[in-house]
DNA sequence: CTAATACCTGTAGTCACTAGAGGTTCAAGC
DNA sequence: GCTTGAACCTCTAGTGACTACAGGTATTAG
């Protein structure tokens, strides 16, 4: 009789494979502190349960929704406290909903330029090149300001 | 009389604000190859020439349009060989283009799950909150494939 | 001559992982 | 019981494109 917990435990593979992502990860998340540290088995190796594996599917959810880690952090502390208003839930999804969108109309001024730069290449030299021109000069560009590319694509 | 040379040098830091970037930008420039080592003064300050003003600008008109450094690399290579065909350049643009688009498509999935989501939270306690909800289960997903929000941030 | 500013080098930090080295534990087959 | 191979462990370093800082030197204006 040895002392089986009330649930299966599983390892950190399967609960990787679960939750698609890698042994690392999982690792890593509980550096930071995402997940709890989880409890060892006689050889030193982690033991997970049911509950982290709904912890896990939680933050990569919110991952795939493009939550920042820090705002992940926060969306997890405000779902472990479930009787408080959903004020701040509310607040950060609509802050990062907004965001999202500037990152979209920025994206498709850069896209508008450089398809209109494409375009406007007739394939000869690099000498009379449309597109080297065009970055040689910012005054050819249909928008004097910048496009802010680098960021937009942050 | 003291040997003046042809055209007036200037410091990193007129550089650095006559093409909108930091002088850290520009030694981190100069340390991967993106710009020459720049000749130095008699206080081993940095000097540069118009030439290099201009390659500057070239460099970070190219960034605002979104391609990465190594692909910036390229293109002051082939932009250094005027009588070469432009193809490579095109090709190069177009690639990018299409990264923009594809960037543009998955933004695009991702925001309308996160207005619709959004939308559906009438802000009562966390406890009954659809975003957290939502994130819980990813079966309340109008797609049931990732959106891959955080890879389309990238 | 002094004080403020600009410049120098080198290192470490950002974000969210990912990859690898070098070692230990587990599970299955013989 | 033994062996083998997979899975696990820790720790460190790398990614991209900078940014920030520490601790020192040079230039320049008054």
């Amino acid at each position: 009789m040895t002392s089986t917990p009330s649930q299966a435990a599983i390892g950190i593979g399967e609960l990787a494979s679960r939750t698609h992502c890698k042994p690392e990860t999982v690792r890593y998340y509980e550096k930071i502190g995402l997940l709890p540290a989880a409890p060892r088995n006689e050889g030193n190796q982690r033991r997970y349960s049911e509950a982290t594996v709904q912890r896990l599917m939680f933050i990569r959810h919110a991952r795939d929704f493009g939550f920042s880690v820090e705002a992940v952090r926060e969306l997890l502390d405000m779902a472990d406290h479930p009787s408080q208003p959903c004020d701040q839930v509310d607040q950060l999804a609509r802050r990062h909903l907004a965001e999202v969108e500037s990152r979209i109309q920025r994206l498709m001024v850069l896209r508008d330029e450089l398809k209109r730069t494409v375009a406007q290449c007739d394939g000869d030299s690099v000498a009379q090149c449309r597109i080297i021109e065009v970055l040689s000069d910012h005054r050819l560009c249909s928008h004097d300001a910048a496009h802010g590319g680098a960021e937009a694509l942050r």
